[in-house]
DNA sequence: CAAAGTCATCGTTTATTTCAATCAAAACAT
DNA sequence: ATGTTTTGATTGAAATAAACGATGACTTTG
């Protein structure tokens, strides 16, 4: 039988690989950069093969056989975590570390409230929260450097399994005055004579609310240069009068045009919306936390989602939730 | 940052679970079994969880918890080794062991002709057999127990990988004399009244064969309990009158009807087949050999199939391949 | 050219793993 | 019942592997 590598060496390996530099990768597996580089060199030993290609001055290089070392060490550390993961999952349901990431059109809408509302119902859960674009959050999930993620779909969600909590609609905000302030519901035509200002490129709100007016991802460059980074700026300039968006009920449930005098119409015709879910790895240990979390996010979008009326309800006639 | 579990221990756990005995099991591992006993215990002790319910006798009996983590120690097992096996792979292209599972209704008629075959394309290959049927084949491949099958499709592969490398169609064969004998081809339809046998349930040529005659596979019970264990003692029993049944051509291009008298005959309309393919589990480090082996493969069905028509061309009109 | 930075190497210490021998308890046969 | 066999757990010595700190060789940079 083949002798398999330690689990220490590899992960010596994957985290050389995240960082690029011994002396780092040392400090953060929390031995000296003697021992990461002896590891290393016996792994290379070992394996009897190259992993590093020590040609190449002093920059850590891997050979492509290397790469995919790596990938696989990767792959071979989170099978091993879950093993132990499915151990302490079922001597406390509920409990431990959790590394959640949320995207920005999610987070500071819905944490405010999610927080509160799962630490009483799963006190014993220590939540860590990472905020960043799907894609990111999708290559962190799969790098095992977060457990679950909360976000929008229809996205890529690169072979996760999912599990949708709630819909969220999305409003057209229009500027004080504008135009098409006095109609009740707008049709998806009128958009496309107004100027849409859009969040920047990475950001599945753009795709999706750019697929909602029927357009593709790549139609629209941000034909003058200024697509918003977040949606709070989207607002500040929708409500300078730059040009319309859509807006999600849900950020607009926490109030982020309280103040603007921004105006919400539904769009007319079948609702437009995205769905919030949550993602994880494929088998991974605690997917039954995840999905009894999912079960109580469900209720928390509800209740947010509801409280949506009291911000836009007198401005906008039919709200599709 | 979690304690990981040791591959070792890892290691004696499955082992166990597979010998449900602590004595063979660490003759298995090659360890004393004091040593795979104390390995359990600091697992039990560093997991801080029951994997054996000790209290049940001499048996070794799992807990429910011990089940899930045994799985999760094989697939943690099965990606470690894929590191060093990638390893493996690069440093020596089609080299090393490779464990290959045949089902029994392709094995003895192609692998005559595929070791050699084989031996002379990839000399440094060493081909360790195991014959068997599909889902035990399968279940194997999913234990890390066997790397690749050679099977035929439509089957349940179970989410592996698979590469399709031959057509091999099915004949009626036919006792001499019998009422259909005089036909060039046959039409479904007749075999509706004739005493069809087949294999044993397990084998997935039984209901590749229902399926040509557009029956489930649950329909027939073998109404005389006598159902074969082999193809070769299926053209035994055709042979002597019992019935009639269908054959695929690897088997007779392999000879198995030479010297019995049997009468083959293509089905009527769209040729009946099955299809001969391998498989190997996603991600396997050695895909690239797989699919090169795979090749090659196609060449010596190829061969194979069209040596039929020494056995069979004579007395079979149109035959499909 | 000097200085800093980076990875590899060496000898020592510490921690872990394994073995052989032995023990206690359960199952089986008489 | 009662000895016998089988099974898994325990113990202390020996072997093995991993970690550290200091140092060396080599680049890159100012």
């Amino acid at each position: 039988m083949t002798l398999l590598p330690s689990p220490q060496q590899l992960r010596y390996l994957v985290t050389l690989a995240e960082s690029r530099h011994f002396g780092r990768a040392a400090q953060i597996c929390a031995v000296t950069q003697s021992t990461l580089s002896a590891g290393l060199l016996a792994l290379e030993r070992q394996l009897d093969c190259h992993i590093l290609d020590r040609a190449a001055g002093r920059h850590v290089v891997f050979t492509p056989l290397g790469l995919e070392l790596v990938e696989r060490a990767r792959t071979a550390l989170t099978a091993l975590e879950s093993v132990s993961e499915a151990a302490r999952a079922a001597r406390e349901p509920m409990g431990g570390p959790l590394r959640l990431g949320v995207i920005p059109t999610i987070g500071p809408f819905l944490l405010p409230t999610l927080m509160p509302a799962l630490r009483s119902a799963f006190p014993r859960l220590r939540l860590y929260l990472r905020e960043d674009t799907t894609a990111n959050l999708v290559d962190r999930l799969n790098a095992n450097r977060l457990d679950l993620l909360l976000l929008a779909t229809p996205c890529d969600c690169g072979g996760a399994d999912t599990m949708p909590v709630a819909r969220d609609g999305f409003l057209v905000a229009l500027p004080p005055g504008h135009r098409l302030a006095g109609e009740d519901a707008i049709p998806v035509a009128a958009l496309a004579t107004e100027r849409l200002l859009l969040l920047e490129d990475g950001h599945c709100l753009r795709d999706q609310a750019l697929a909602v007016c029927g357009l593709l991802a790549g139609d629209r460059g941000d034909q003058d240069g200024f697509a918003a980074t977040s949606l709070h700026t989207l607002v500040q300039m929708v409500a300078n009068g730059l040009g319309i968006t859509l807006l999600p009920a849900l950020a607009v449930a926490a109030g982020i045009t309280d103040g603007t005098g921004l105006v919400l119409r539904p769009l007319a015709g079948a609702g437009a919306w995205r769905t919030l879910g949550l993602a994880w790895r494929p088998n991974a240990p605690r997917s039954a936390d995840y999905q009894a979390l999912g079960s109580r996010l469900v209720e928390t979008c509800r209740e947010v989602l509801e409280n949506q009326r009291a911000h836009a309800g007198a401005i906008c006639v039919s709200l599709p939730v």
